[in-house]
DNA sequence: GTCTATACGAAGATAGAC
DNA sequence: GTCTATCTTCGTATAGAC
């Protein structure tokens, strides 16, 4: 097998891994287990165990942008791409309600590691806060343009956490629906805070 | 020292680390390092790591009872205790934006890891979800007062986690500004969603 | 490139002296 | 009760055969 080959098959099973069971909790022989591989073939590919997480998260960075992209390319209006983004707390439940965001989570656990990749994992973030910000500009809202995506960033990641934490589908879709009525009732001339 | 005593310096000492680091990161030699005490003799109180866990769960779930009584006699207007739980986020805003929330944090690691504990780890959620329920009943909300908890409780859960992915203070102001005005505007004709 | 075998250290847990 | 010493397991990492 080409070596880039093996390597993204790596980096894919550790993605799915670090999310499932979490980075640290994550052992070499998880990996191996997952890929077939042995675990003495994943030094050739990387020189320790936080380069894999490194191509983990180059490898997030890089979906999320295509996700990103795909959203903007499916709608022209804003609004309907800011609900893309609500929308996968329902698409993607059932594994939220098992691991909670992948993103958050990630960021949780390396902060917590005082890991040096903490930095990096938000970026994960921020791809994400950029681009709704961009779409609240379009909106017409570019003055809280930013505060708006957090907010709307922060309701996820609420979500999440709580829906990992009780097992509670009906709760996901209860606050998606109160995110979208809350997307509905923003507009140009309304003022900070959004719930006014 | 009293076994009790003894006991009770290594729960605090773990309930602390456990916070900061998490729990599989947290070795009996950070425990040790902390309490002064040898690794050997954590096995006079407990009979395993996990069972220290245990302990720290139990800690927490008393305290929180303790601050739930706490501002339950402080304010006698329900509003003004939800307020107290609002403004937890800004008391503890440092070790928010350091290591997010503690019970937050700590549900999504042992899901995570399977933990056995896992469950009783979310009734430290669940102590702040009934006792929010409560109140917004006592505000004349009886009919969706789980709804709304569960909604605050969301907003302060999103609210930790991304105000350590970005350490922004500014950030956790603002929304507890915005939980305010939401918390404000509810009242008891009003119908669910919360933003309506 | 991938494997097996192994070195090395860390961490949980045990035994027994004091 | 608390300690030191030690056992054991596990996980990262290395060496070297194929």
């Amino acid at each position: 097998m080409a070596a880039a080959a093996t390597r993204q098959h790596i980096v894919e099973a550790a993605d799915r891994l670090f999310y499932e069971r979490g980075f640290e909790a994550t052992a070499f022989a998880d990996i191996a287990a997952a890929t077939g591989l042995s675990r003495g073939n994943f030094y050739y590919h990387f020189k320790a165990k936080d380069e894999i997480l490194d191509a983990v998260i180059t490898l997030r960075l890089e979906r999320i942008r295509l996700l990103l992209a795909g959203w903007l390319a499916a709608a022209d209006i804003p609004v309907e791409r800011i609900r893309s983004f609500i929308a996968m707390l329902i698409g993607n439940r059932a594994e939220i309600m098992l691991y909670g965001c992948p993103v958050g989570t990630l960021c949780a656990e390396l902060a917590k590691l005082d890991h040096i990749a903490s930095s990096r994992a938000s970026e994960l973030f921020t791809l994400f806060r950029e681009w709704l910000a961009g779409q609240f500009s379009l909106l017409g809202r570019a003055a809280d343009a930013d505060a708006l995506a957090m907010h709307l960033l922060m309701r996820s990641q609420g979500v999440a956490t709580l829906a990992a934490a009780f097992r509670d589908e009906a709760f996901i879709r209860r606050e998606v629906e109160a995110m979208s009525l809350w997307l509905e009732s923003l507009s140009p001339a309304a003022p900070l805070p959004p719930e006014t």
